[in-house]
DNA sequence: AATACTTTGAGGTACGCACCTCAAAATTAT
DNA sequence: ATAATTTTGAGGTGCGTACCTCAAAGTATT
């Protein structure tokens, strides 16, 4: 059986309730006697229980998502993975939510941070381009008490703020070293195309997948990144137009977690047939494509584990302890096609 | 504030003695009281409050792990995981603890399942070679009414029991794969190497990566299996052999977990440079190889994933649920030096 | 209508801990 | 030595659920 307080107490040879100012750290208590009870702590191999003192406590986390409202698959996928583990973790007195905020205004974004308080919620997980006043109304939010984790964007360590998800230099260097071994017989260029590159992520998979290229394959040159702004007919005009420049594309690199319109225009102008393409994210989109043998491989990130790590480091800061950042680092999965598995999570 | 037990009792127009034998399916309560109880529950929108019901409870999951003893880095990092899980879920009425059994002996791995019962465990984990006999003593012990899953071992899906762990043909195949498009321009062949043939799980990865490669890339020819035993200085011997008898192998794929005896050989004659190798499992031997260039690819199986699984499955075993076969499939991983990351793990 | 049987209600105890109060004991200051 | 202060003990309540007992009400069988 495990040891209780009632045990920890005998071996301690003092009375519960000064057991429990020890374990709370309340006060009125001699330094002696927190030792002995720690060490008796130590002795019998007392663990607290942690579901009967979130019962007792009747402690709840009420936690939120705040994500942008414009989205493609990959956000549909971790707004599904919201919802899947609102379930599962409601058991373990955490409420979980989440909210789609209009557009990329960061005066709106900022606005609607002002607006929240320890009422609200105990801790908010922030998508959101970081931009100095969002980063301002964030950190208003955090001495209002609440605490806050930058989510999928934004930069791992860098800043006091924690993040959870990749760092996207280091997944566009992976998407670089994979277009590199692939495409090492034939020296050519690289066809780089993304959404839009007023992105930081965007940007800073551009950097990394170019610094992999420009020192291990200077056989392959990457082109300026083509923009689709999600104009389809655009995309197809810019992508007819490079194609009929260069002739010795031998590679497609597709940066942002929007690949629809950028895959689909080269697809169309039937382009993709015996090149190496990379994408990002595991899409049902991409997925398919990978299947189909259209795409080589697929740079992904866990949607997941990332929600699931954002919630087990707010309960973290919640609870004043400091999240293990080891487990809480986000894989940079490369997916082919015979490592797809079965489910999309 | 979350419905409770009481909320639902009054919700569904019922005493809390009818409640509770609903939520636990005891008997003696009418369908259509069931039904009314049910739909309240939908209603209201109850959950059980999980901490609250093991309390009550009183239940405890007394899990164990058996390991072969004679082990490679890979079985190490798996013990220390469960060592790491055991803390981490001992607040969560549940005990891990590991034994590791001496040598790959069917005879004895079945002695000692057989001396196994509910008195010594709720369930068990079993990384073991799928002989007959370890497979009859696995069947009788759950017909004493202990829970079993195949860790790391065995087939997914295949078989009635539970299994946790990657399908080893497609981490054959992921490898092949990999091979294929590492080497594509330049026809030759390659070298495939193992601790030895006699497991399953070094067969199975064989087979997946011969059929990618004589599917997909006919230019490349894989080399008979060579084994190791674990004999540095047979191995050097044979590799000498090998690299002097064929002048065109362009690349080296280890199959088996153990990878220094293997790697270190063919390191040592010098042939490793300019030609592709992938191996498996994220040992810190394999980690230092991958940084430094040797090694191109590691195909891997995350060691906390496997041990957190192994436990989810047994737990929902002991509860009389369906474990979610979506949550618990084993990602086969792709690493590359650009996506390792920092943490082992 | 009497009997047997099924279904339901009321109420209690327990799980391990947090948090509270009040009084007793021990220590320190005067 | 007495008063003031700190430290400790004893005891209680409640968190949400499981599981038990016993009696009351309901239904089916003869």
């Amino acid at each position: 059986m495990r040891p209780t307080t009632k045990d920890l107490a005998k071996a301690a040879g003092v009375s519960l309730a000064t057991v429990d100012r020890v374990l709370n750290g309340r006060p009125g208590v001699r330094a002696e006697t927190v030792e002995a009870v720690n060490a008796a702590i130590r002795r019998i191999g007392y663990e607290r229980n942690i579901s009967a003192a979130n019962l007792a406590r009747g402690r709840r986390y009420r936690l939120e998502f705040m994500l942008p409202s414009s989205g493609d698959q990959f956000l549909d996928t971790l707004v599904d993975r919201i919802e899947e583990t609102r379930v599962a973790f409601a058991g373990e007195h955490t409420e979980v939510r989440h909210r789609r905020v209009l557009g990329n205004d960061p005066h709106q974004i900022a606005a609607l941070l002002s607006g929240i308080g320890p009422q609200d919620a105990d801790g908010i997980a922030i998508m959101a381009p970081e931009t100095p006043q969002v980063r301002d109304a964030t950190m208003r939010l955090i001495e209002r008490g609440v605490k806050v984790v930058q989510f999928v964007s934004g930069q791992p360590g860098a800043r006091r703020l924690d993040f959870v998800g990749v760092d996207n230099n280091a997944a566009g260097a992976t998407a670089g070293r994979l277009m590199g071994k692939f495409c090492a017989h034939r020296p050519g260029r690289i066809l780089v195309i993304a959404d839009t590159m007023n992105a930081r992520d965007n940007l800073e998979r551009r950097q990394g997948f170019d610094a992999v290229l420009t020192r291990d394959y200077p056989g392959l040159q990457a082109l300026p990144s083509l923009e689709t702004h999600g104009d389809p007919g655009r995309t197809d005009r810019i992508v007819r137009a490079f194609f009929s420049n260069y002739s010795d594309i031998v590679g497609v690199y597709v940066l942002s977690s929007e690949t629809r319109i950028a895959l689909q225009a080269i697809d169309r102008a039937g382009h993709l047939a015996g090149r190496q393409a990379i994408a990002h994210e595991r899409t049902s989109f991409n997925e398919q494509m990978l299947r189909a043998g259209t795409l080589d491989a697929i740079i992904a990130q866990n949607p997941g584990h990332l929600v699931r790590s954002a919630i087990r480091v707010l309960r973290s800061r919640c609870d004043g302890r400091e999240p293990l950042a080891s487990q809480e680092e986000i894989r940079i999965e490369i997916l082919i096609r015979e490592n797809l598995g079965h489910a999309t999570g």
